[in-house]
DNA sequence: GTGAAAGCGCTAACAG
DNA sequence: CTGTTAGCGCTTTCAC
């Protein structure tokens, strides 16, 4: 790779003509322009980013952070990421922290070093001092997991209200026995979904059965299917189970088919997030829908205009509840 | 953040020490190495990787290039190469392209301006000749796709075997009607995978017939529901279907609910890659698996020795007919 | 309009 | 063992 150094010399010129042609030409006469333009071409230069990064501090990179890529929860968000990042000039890393504080890390330096502009981060909060601490002096959003205290500004849906939501569909259909497949609590939308899954099932006077509800390891469909099999192994079990993501729905679903369960009939099961495969499976999975696109957009939108040092605030979005065959 | 300079100052050293405390301790005396490192921590200093990799020419991060996240078959890829690439203290970026030149570019110009040190691609070569002109200079490495001349080391699998196997597990069911979902042929695998397919029928004396074959331009679900629809539209019509990815699979099966049509009696399936859905859905989908965790390794494996400047060799992996309830 | 020179944070050769 | 110094590639004053 030519230098900006190989460029002037075999242009004519200075290093900072170069350096101006490239970032404002209007300050050059046209033929000197004409002369460096041609340089460039011609020993095929590209600026180095990693001079320019030292130098101006940025970069024009974001980074995203997510626990891991394999749930398509999180492939939507990111299209709505990357399309706003682009229109504005931006392009986007992504960082598969596997909700690891050390890999976290080793991402957060990088914004240290100048080596991105700022983090859109849609991890758990593991590392939250260091997150909220990283915050006064860089751009950060939080993308549908959030810090209470409101410390970062967030966009996510409230998770609390879909899932009471969710029972309430399930308790209004008849259900009194109601299940829930639940995942880590460390993930600020699983206390939030128990909260709202206990808040129905309150208001309609039956009773939590701890018996009923199961808490799952990791996010994924063994896990799901685990669950529902644990679930289906009792001798008093639910007729509805509340799974809090589709990726444990669906895995669930799975056990209902092996165990020749009717589903709604002998069992109806209701998720969370609306990802595509809910629809594809049978029969289709009845869902909480995410504004999975939107959010990742307005995030975008929200770490750009902190990045130019705008005040922002944090939103709420609209869930919606999707009534398919599982209810 | 401090710089080397304020840690050397407070510590009373010059900056050379600091940098050797940091980089060989050995060669430092165990005082002073004590002083910097208390100085370091009293400060919070974090070394610059800006500085460094624009003195060292070297980043700790690898790039890897992917058409989109949301199909899961590549999300088994990755966690292959992050572990192998942990294993050897590099970390690794994600790099959404959309199969677009643009895109790629940029993230191109991330290993020219040494902001990374190697590229595993799993993209459709779109840049080939760009690609191939980057490999001379800088490490790079194919996975999943690959070029046919060999110019870049890659790993992947024997995709044309490997769907004649697929299709041949179809007519020894006697199936003779075999109809073939394929996504767009610039992705080498599937005009591979149309070969392999070819093939198969040309053995045992079955018509090619073009009205059941689909080609795709997308690979998600509503594609694969699409053609099924397509294909099942025709008088007549194929008994079985194979399709060059499980994402199209499963999006055909779904179609075949819709229509009601009995799997594998009405109409067989077979899909490609064994992503978990294909094991989740009803009925569990037939597929040719792909070592894809191993994929991801030994990419990775590879991409570290070409950084090494060691030679490597490219590598075919094993595939394998996975039955289950679809044929 | 253009050039000379300083400096972003770091490492490595050289000297002592 | 440690310090001095040059320089990685770039941008940006400050002169001219």
């Amino acid at each position: 790779m030519a230098t900006i150094q190989e460029v002037a010399k075999y242009a004519g010129v200075s290093v900072a003509t170069v350096s101006r042609v490239i970032n404002t030409p209007d300050k050059v006469k046209k033929h000197t322009q004409f002369k460096v333009e041609n340089a460039i071409k011609e020993l095929n230069y590209e600026p180095s980013v990693l001079g320019r990064s030292l130098r101006t501090s940025q970069s024009k990179l974001l980074l995203v952070l997510l626990p891991n890529v394999s749930n398509p929860f999180y492939a939507k968000i990111i299209n709505g990421i990357q399309d706003k990042a682009i229109a504005f000039g931006y392009n986007i890393l992504l960082c598969e922290t596997d909700s690891d504080p050390d890999r976290e890390v080793i991402y957060f330096n990088m914004i240290k070093n100048k080596l991105a502009d700022g983090i859109i981060s849609m991890d758990p909060t593991v590392n939250k001092k260091k997150l909220i601490e990283l915050s006064n002096e860089y751009p950060i959003v939080q993308c549908s997991e959030y810090t209470k205290d409101k410390t970062l500004p967030f966009v996510t849906i409230d998770s609390k209200q879909a899932a009471y939501q969710a029972v309430k569909h399930l308790i209004k259909l008849g259900h009194k026995k109601i299940g829930l497949i639940n995942f880590d609590k460390k993930f600020l939308y699983a206390s939030e979904r128990y909260s709202g899954y206990e808040k129905a099932l309150k208001e309609f006077n039956l009773e939590i059965t701890d018996d009923w509800i199961y808490n799952t390891k990791h996010l994924n469909f063994e896990s799901g299917q685990q669950a529902m099999r644990v679930l289906l192994d009792q001798i008093d079990r639910p007729s509805a189970v509340f799974a809090v993501s589709d990726v444990l729905a669906v895995g669930a679903l799975k056990e209902l088919h092996i165990k020749q369960l009717g589903v709604p009939e002998e069992m109806a099961l209701i998720g969370f997030d609306n990802i595509e495969f809910s629809n594809v499976v049978y029969p289709p999975l009845t869902t909480v829908a995410q504004p999975m696109y939107e959010m990742g957009a307005i995030s975008a939108q929200m770490l750009m205009s902190k990045i130019k040092g705008e005040e922002v605030e944090s939103r709420f979005l609209e869930h919606q509840l999707i009534i398919r065959e599982t209810t």
